[in-house]
DNA sequence: AAGGGATCCAACCGCTCCACT
DNA sequence: AAGTGGAGCGGTTGGATCCCT
């Protein structure tokens, strides 16, 4: 009888995070149902490859979404529904895990609510017209439906974030005294989603980028071997 | 301080898609 | 054309944390 090999479950260790990215760095991706076993990890591929999807890997953004990136979301979702990867693939940094529950936990609820308001309001409007239909039959229907002025942020700004050695897994055994700062300057008005098509190629290397980036360029860096550049760059 | 409900999010599961033979 | 295996996707779960009483 042959024992399946025992095949571990639940939370990634640091330790079992660094095997993974020391792994991918040398030798890239080929084969994630493979790759855990000469990666020395009890984990199945697809526990592997979704760590290192929605985690490990480089250039991922974390943190509080943007007022931009929650409308763009709202947007989409409408548009597409729920398709999260297609949706991530135009939110730059973001993975789909990332956007699919920050809809169900946030931005669903509040759609919800957003509306029944306009909803409820609609039909406030209609009742009070048709009440006041026969003295003002020439006033036209209020909707209530909110604009992009309506919320308390300028549509044209910038913010910074300041990622501290915690957010980047210190465990990989990175120098954790660097901080790093991200600065994004957003178009606002009429050419936003048409601006948001191209959003990606806005961004400069390095700008807006998790830690993981820089750790993974370090490494990246000492790792490198020209001779045994065969795989597939991970970072594409 | 404690406990219990609410919330968040990393990770799992099952399914589909797609490339290859 | 059919079968197979790997990759990817979306729904869901469960553990950790937060918050309120």
């Amino acid at each position: 009888m042959v024992r399946k090999p025992y095949v571990k479950k639940g939370t990634w260790t640091p330790d079992e995070d660094q095997k993974l990215i020391a792994y991918i760095m040398r030798y890239g991706i080929w084969n994630w149902n493979e790759m855990p076993r000469f990666a020395g990890l009890q984990r199945s591929g697809k526990s592997c490859r979704l760590r290192w999807m929605n985690y490990l890997r480089p250039n991922i953004r974390r943190g509080n979404f943007t007022r931009e990136e929650e409308e763009t979301i709202i947007h989409l979702q409408k548009k597409l529904g729920n398709r999260w990867s297609a949706i991530a693939a135009r939110l730059p940094n973001r993975t789909d895990n990332d956007i699919k529950n920050y809809w169900n936990t946030c931005l669903k609820k509040r759609v919800m609510l957003e509306n029944n308001k306009s909803a409820s309001a609609t039909t406030e409007t209609k009742s009070s017209m048709e009440e006041n239909s026969a003295d003002d039959a020439d006033s036209p229907a209020v909707l209530n439906i909110p604009t992009m002025a309506d919320f308390p942020e300028p549509l044209t700004y910038s913010y910074s974030t300041t990622f501290s050695s915690s957010d980047c897994h210190q465990t990989v055994g990175v120098d954790n005294s660097y901080s790093m700062t991200m600065r994004e300057t957003f178009v606002s008005t009429e050419n936003y989603w048409e601006r948001l098509e191209f959003f990606g190629a806005d961004m400069t290397e390095g700008e807006a980028l998790s830690p993981n980036y820089q750790l993974w360029h370090s490494h990246h860096e000492h790792y490198y071997d020209h001779v045994d550049d065969f795989w597939p760059n991970p970072l594409i």
